[in-house]
DNA sequence: TATTTTTATTAAACTAGTTTATTTTTTCTG
DNA sequence: CAGAAAAAATAAACTAGTTTAATAAAAATA
C-alpha cells in the first residue's frame, strides 16, 4: 500500500513509532486517495455520511451558505491538516470544496472509528462539544443578534429562563443595551 | 465511593452497561466533588492545568474578558453537562464561574486521560480542532474585523497569500467590500 | 416590608459593517 | 499576448450594533 505513505508517515509521527505491516495494511485499506481540481465541490449541505479528509497537497475549505446566499468559511485545511464535518454520519449543513487543486486521503467515519477505537466517553464529549461550538460559530457569523436570540429560545428555552439577560447578550456577542432594545421593540410590535 | 453515583450513572449510560467495582473505584479516586456558591470563580485566565467539570446540579459558564474589560460567554453547562478548557494543561485564557450555586465533579486532565486512554490520533485531531474553533469564536465575538485580520496575518501569513481576499473576508465574517475598505484605508495611512 | 443591590430599559449620538452598483486591476486561458 | 473572466477597489446611502449616562424595575436581604 505504498500509495498511503503520507498518511502512514502522519500516524508514525503521531504515535512516535514505526507502524506494523498489519497497521499499514489497515490504513491502506481504509483510506482512499483522491484528487480534486480547483473549485471542485467535495460535499454539500444535505449530504449524509460525509468523509474525513487529510490533505497531502493543496487547500480545502469548509463553509456554510446562509439563507441570503452568503458564504461563510468555517475552516481551511492545507498540507497535513484534517478537515471534515465531525457531526458525520448525520446530515451535514456544510459545503467542502477545493480552493487549489488538491491531493487528499479520505476515510469514512466508520473506518476512522475502527482505526482509533474511540468510543470512550471523553471522545464523545469532545466531539459533541466541537459540533456544538461549530454550530455556534456558524450562527454568530451568519445571523443577526436577533436571529441568534430566537435560535437560543428555540433550542434552549430553559437557559433563557435561568440566565440574566446580560449573560445572554454576552453569549450572542452584543451589548446588553442592544439586546434590550431589540426585545422591547419586538414586544411593542406584538401589542 | 457512593459519593460519585451521578458520575457512575453517567458512565454507565454512556457505555450502556454496568461498571465493575474496579471501574467504580477508579472513578471515585479520580473525581473530586466540589460545591461552588453563586458567582464563585472556579478558574481564571492565566491558570494552568485547569480541571474538567461535570455538573451534577447548578449552572456554570466559561467566558473571556477582552482588552476593554468586556465579557463574552463561550459556553454554559447545566445538569449532566461537561465544561472546561480542552486546551488544558496549557495556560487558559478563559474564566469559569458558577451562575447558580452548583454541585460538580471535577477531574484533572491527566486522570481523565488515564480513564479514557485517549491517545489516538483522532482524539488529538478533535481536541486540536476544538481548541482552534474556540479560539476563533472568541476572536469573532470580541474583536473587530480589522483586529481579526491582523491576527490572521500574524498566525497564518501563508493563508493570506494563498487565499483570495473574498475568502478571507468570509472567514472573518464581514463582506469583501468592507475588508477592502479597511485595508485600503490602512494602506493610505502608511504612506 | 423597607431598603439596598442587581438587572433591565430608554435615549441619543456615534461607529462598524452592509448593500448595490460601477470601475479598475489582476489572473487565467486560447 | 489579446481577450475574457475573476477578483479587488471605490462610492454612497443605509442598518446593525456601541457607548455613556440616566432612570426604572426586579430581586435579594435586613
Amino acid at each position: 500500500m505504498e500509495k498511503c505513505t503520507t498518511i502512514i508517515g502522519y500516524y508514525e509521527h503521531i504515535y512516535n513509532r514505526k507502524l506494523t505491516d498489519w497497521e499499514k495494511k489497515l490504513i491502506g485499506d481504509s483510506f482512499q486517495k483522491q484528487i480534486f481540481k480547483k473549485k471542485e465541490l467535495i460535499f454539500s449541505s444535505g449530504d449524509s455520511n460525509t468523509r474525513h479528509y487529510f490533505v497531502e497537497k493543496g487547500l480545502l475549505r469548509m463553509y456554510v451558505i446562509d439563507s441570503s446566499g452568503k458564504e461563510f468559511n468555517i475552516l481551511f485545511a492545507r498540507e497535513n491538516q484534517w478537515i471534515g464535518d465531525l457531526s458525520t454520519p448525520a446530515v451535514t449543513s456544510f459545503y467542502l470544496d477545493a480552493i487549489e487543486k488538491s491531493v487528499v486521503y479520505s476515510i469514512s467515519d466508520e473506518n476512522l472509528n475502527l482505526l482509533t477505537n474511540n468510543f470512550s466517553s471523553f471522545v464523545r464529549y469532545i466531539k459533541k462539544s466541537y459540533i456544538f461550538l461549530q454550530r455556534r460559530l456558524v450562527s454568530i457569523l451568519s445571523n443577526t443578534a436577533e436571529q441568534n436570540y430566537d435560535e437560543l429560545v428555540l433550542l434552549h428555552p430553559e437557559l433563557i429562563k435561568r440566565l440574566p439577560q446580560y449573560h445572554i447578550s454576552a453569549y450572542l456577542g452584543v451589548t446588553s443595551v442592544f439586546l434590550s432594545k431589540v426585545l422591547s421593540k419586538r414586544a411593542r410590535k406584538k401589542d
